[in-house]
RNA sequence: GCCGAAGUGGCGGAACUGGCAGACGCGCCGGACUCAAAAUCCGGUUCCUUUCGGGGAGUGUGGGUUCGAUUCCCACCUUCGGCACCA
């Protein structure tokens, strides 16, 4: 089992390279870290599912990635050692743009390059010692695997949850293909950092908008999700209340609907402005610089349209206002987005900055309708910020009603006649998901001439990816060249047919990975129900905050439909997440491009992997963004060569069963510290510093009686961030398998401490501090206290006005 | 503008429930070892002041609550993140 080396080559010099890699070997001839779903009918038992976002097969395995699967692998270690079934397993987010553009450039197939990666990636890995069930290893782009993707989709598509429609949408002019709004990042593409094209395309969607509010509600469900990706994804959904009110063209009577979430505010609308591309421009008008209006407008990015000054074009037609009869003229504006609300809007001026800006350039009306309950009406600050205790004015048999009272009441009158209703707007649009690439997974469906769209059947699944020589996207996908592959026969009629040349969006890959760990190699179906069941939803999702929005809404979204399609019986995915922060060198993000990268690898080969885990973990709380000091890591190796040489100081000394003593006080309390800092606080530099401490403790009284067992119990603690020393320590301590023994428990008896050290205050001013037994009664103690020289000399012969006592804490004297 | 997070020594950070501010580490200073240096080990290290006993100040700023505030409340400043011509 051991390899021989180990008890007779003992050397006294700490050897990380040689540690490492023999312990690795015996970790994997053990498969100490491989965890079999339970037989069927097994009873339950405690459990923990531990899911790392998996990582793009870049090849190079980076900072980010070892503080994120180390954090996972000390959380993983506790646990197993703590007698719960832990799944742990890894795989490859392997689809996308970044291994195509290679093929592009280096003329190597994306399949070639993105699996040599992933060798790469996977031999660094077990490089860093990570505890992962390699036997549960999966990888998008495998056709094993996107074949249930696909399959996947076709549900989604019998629910009328993925669908075709002709829209406006974000194409990438570099990258050759749409993005999602998602990957439109102040109107440039995420990736790339193009500025997008409006483009107007058929492209399929997943009807995500369905479960804009399911989203919202149902984070009720997530226990523990920081505040801050729970407000980033709020802020995506945006929903806001409001009404959609009727108005109408005058003369024709057609209809035009906005959205408000202002209805208080319908008697000061002195226009109404139409989105340039909203269809019913060409029908109001034929008025020649009405349509050079539009014509320019759609030539403008969404970048230009909002840093110009506002401006727009008069119609020649009204619309009435159905809460007054009102005519008021209808222009057309490019500061009102077709893909918001209706496309068109009541405008305000008095009660809405840019209808403000706007009315006075062409000199519209501005009418106040609502002021502030009590307090200045400053002109200009009417807009400033709306609260709920304005009162309305100029309104009609509505005036001096408060605003939120005059909300409903004005939207329930209307809707008496059918011309508003209350409803709620959302920023969320439908999920993008084709792409006019290659290295993705094949949308599966045919477009026959006589029978339309027909989905691939599920037993011709998976839709392989063909092989093409040429990458080079140019509009539309790679795919369209390989006529072989496109031209097929209608699975329907028989007739000619052509495949769907689009690929999905990763983004697809990677909603439901989580689930197929569980049950990886089933060719029946994507999973089990009973296993996913088992082991969903996940106990901690560990990752980056750049995934706050895209993969995690996702990721939702995705869940909730399987659940519903009854695959799966959760709602929710992740019940806990973690977000790690950025490690940053020299106060700036690590890039290429920067050229202040950190290569894990190069100092794993210099300190040790477990000197790079470690130090990873010390350089401060792990949600926060971190500074990376290359000194820094000399101080961890400092301290793992500390505790190699105060550990073998041990090994011939007797191990006391009962140790007592200050020193294995300290080592209790250590156990404590460090078991409620990882398993409850999420906190992982402090138990660090605990272990440092307990190990100087016993460099400085190598000799006390407890000291072997203090060593022990560093070691011990020591083990889920650096795996390697700890086993070789613990092996040479006469012990095995450190990695499936139980973790340590503080003996509460040993926790309490006969005597205490009291702080004496003075005005709440520390003057002394006192040792006294710790059940020593209250008047006892402050008698003593009293008795201090130290207070007399503060108290200065008076009486204390007061005396506040916290037992075991402190005393204080008011004078 | 709206929403969220955070401001502590020279630096990264600790202080978990209102009770010793600065754990642990880096850096720096001193010492040991060395012919010497590096490496290693040991000790010191918030600031001001001191007759070396001590005294005073101090957790972004200003106020408040409290015997007592890094911690709670109010106002403000700064930094970071998200959303934003979203009606």
């Amino acid at each position: 089992m051991y390899p021989e080396t180990e008890m007779t080559d003992q050397t006294d010099q700490y050897e990380p390279k040689e540690i490492e890699q023999r312990w690795q070997r015996v970790w994997e001839d053990a498969r100490a870290f491989h965890t079999p779903n339970p037989e069927p009918g097994q009873v339950e038992e405690a459990k923990t599912y531990v899911v790392e976002m998996l990582p793009y097969p870049s090849g190079e395995l980076h900072m980010g990635h070892v503080l994120n699967y180390t954090i996972g692998d000390v959380v993983v270690h506790l646990r197993r050692r703590r007698g719960y079934r832990v799944l742990r397993p890894m795989g490859y987010d392997a689809f996308g743009l970044p291994a195509e553009n290679a093929a592009i450039r280096d003329g190597v197939h994306p399949r070639i390059s993105t699996e040599r990666n992933i060798a790469a990636i996977r031999d660094q890995m077990r490089r860093m010692g990570w505890a992962m069930d390699w036997d549960r290893e999966l990888s998008t782009h495998d056709p094993e695997y996107y074949r249930w993707t696909q399959w996947l989709f076709l549900r989604f598509y019998e629910r009328g949850l993925a669908y075709r429609k002709v829209g406006l949408v974000n194409g990438c002019p570099v990258d050759q293909t749409v993005l999602a709004n998602e990957q439109v990042i102040d109107g440039h593409c995420e990736r790339c950092g193009a500025e997008v094209e409006a483009k107007n395309l058929t492209q399929w969607y997943f009807k995500i908008t369905d479960y804009a509010d399911v989203l919202l509600d149902e984070m009720d469900l997530l226990e523990h999700w920081p505040e801050r990706v729970l407000t980033m994804q709020r802020n995506w959904i945006g929903r806001s209340e409001g009404a959609r009110v009727t108005f109408r063209v005058a003369g024709s009577g057609e209809e035009l609907p906005v959205f408000t979430t202002r209805p208080d505010t319908l008697f000061g609308a002195t226009f109404f402005v139409l989105a340039p591309e909203h269809p019913l421009v060409s029908q109001l008008t034929d008025s020649e610089e009405v349509r050079e209006y539009v014509r320019h407008a759609g030539s403008r990015s969404a970048v230009e349209r909002e840093k110009k000054e506002k401006d727009g074009v008069f119609t020649g037609r009204y619309a009435i206002n159905p809460v007054n009869g009102e005519e008021i003229p209808i222009w057309v504006a490019d500061y009102v987005l077709m893909g918001y609300g209706t496309g068109a809007i009541m405008a305000v001026p008095a009660h809405d900055e840019r209808d403000h800006a706007f009315a006075e350039r062409y000199g519209v009306e501005i009418r106040p309708v609502v002021r502030p309950a009590e307090g200045d009406l400053e002109a200009g600050a009417a807009f400033a910020a709306h609260t709920d205790d304005e009162v309305l004015i100029n309104s009609g048999r509505f005036t001096s009603l408060p605003s939120p009272q005059a909300k409903k009441a004005i939207v329930e009158w209307l809707a008496e006649r059918g011309e508003a209703e209350a409803t709620i707007g959302y920023r969320l649009r439908d999920w993008l998901l084709s792409r006019q690439r290659y290295w993705g997974a094949p949308i599966p469906i045919i477009h026959c001439e006589r029978c339309g769209l027909v989905p691939v059947p599920d037993d011709q699944l998976p839709v392989v990816l063909p092989d093409v020589e040429e990458f080079l996207p140019k509009g539309r996908s790679p795919l369209a060249a390989a006529e072989d592959w496109v031209n097929v026969d209608c699975p329907n009629c028989g007739g000619p047919a052509s495949r769907e040349t689009d690929t999905m969006d990763t983004f697809v890959d990677s909603s439901w990975y989580f689930i197929r760990y569980t049950d990886p190699k089933n060719d029946q179906e994507p999973f089990s129900r009973e296993i996913a069941d088992y082991w969903l939803p996940v106990n901690q999702y560990i990752g980056g905050v750049e995934h706050a929005i895209l993969h995690l809404l996702y990721a939702r979204f995705f869940t909730k439909v399987m659940q519903e399609m009854g695959l799966v019986g959760f709602r929710e995915p992740f019940a806990r997440l973690f977000n790690q922060g950025m490690i940053h060198k020299d106060g700036a993000k690590m890039s290429k491009s920067k050229g202040n990268t950190v290569d894990p690898l190069a100092f794993a080969d210099r300190y040790g992997a477990d000197a790079v885990r470690t130090f990873t973990l010390f350089l401060g709380p792990a949600d926060q963004d971190m500074e990376w000091h290359d000194s820094g890591i000399e101080g961890v190796w400092r301290f793992l060569n500390k505790l190699w040489r105060v550990v073998l100081a041990q090994v011939e000394k007797p191990r006391v069963e009962q140790a007592s003593g200050l020193l294995a006080q300290k080592a209790h309390q250590t156990i404590a510290k460090v078991t409620d800092d990882i398993d409850r606080r999420f906190a992982f530099n402090t138990p660090i510093a605990a272990v440092m401490e307990l190990v100087n403790e016993i460099a400085r009284t190598p000799d006390d009686p407890a000291a072997r067992f203090a060593a022990e119990t560093a070691v011990s603690l020591i083990q889920p961030y650096a795996p390697h020393v700890a086993e070789e320590l613990w092996s040479r301590l006469g012990h095995e398998r450190l990695w499936e023994s139980p973790w340590p428990e503080a003996d509460p008896a040993m926790l309490e401490r006969d005597t205490v050290e009291v702080v004496l205050q003075v005005n709440g001013k520390l003057r002394d501090r006192l040792q006294v037994p710790a059940s020593i009664g209250e008047e006892e103690l402050v008698a003593l206290a009293r008795a201090s020289e130290r207070v007399q000399a503060h108290l200065n012969g008076s009486e204390p006005k007061q005396t506040i006592v916290v037992p075991g804490r402190l005393v204080n004297f008011v004078v």
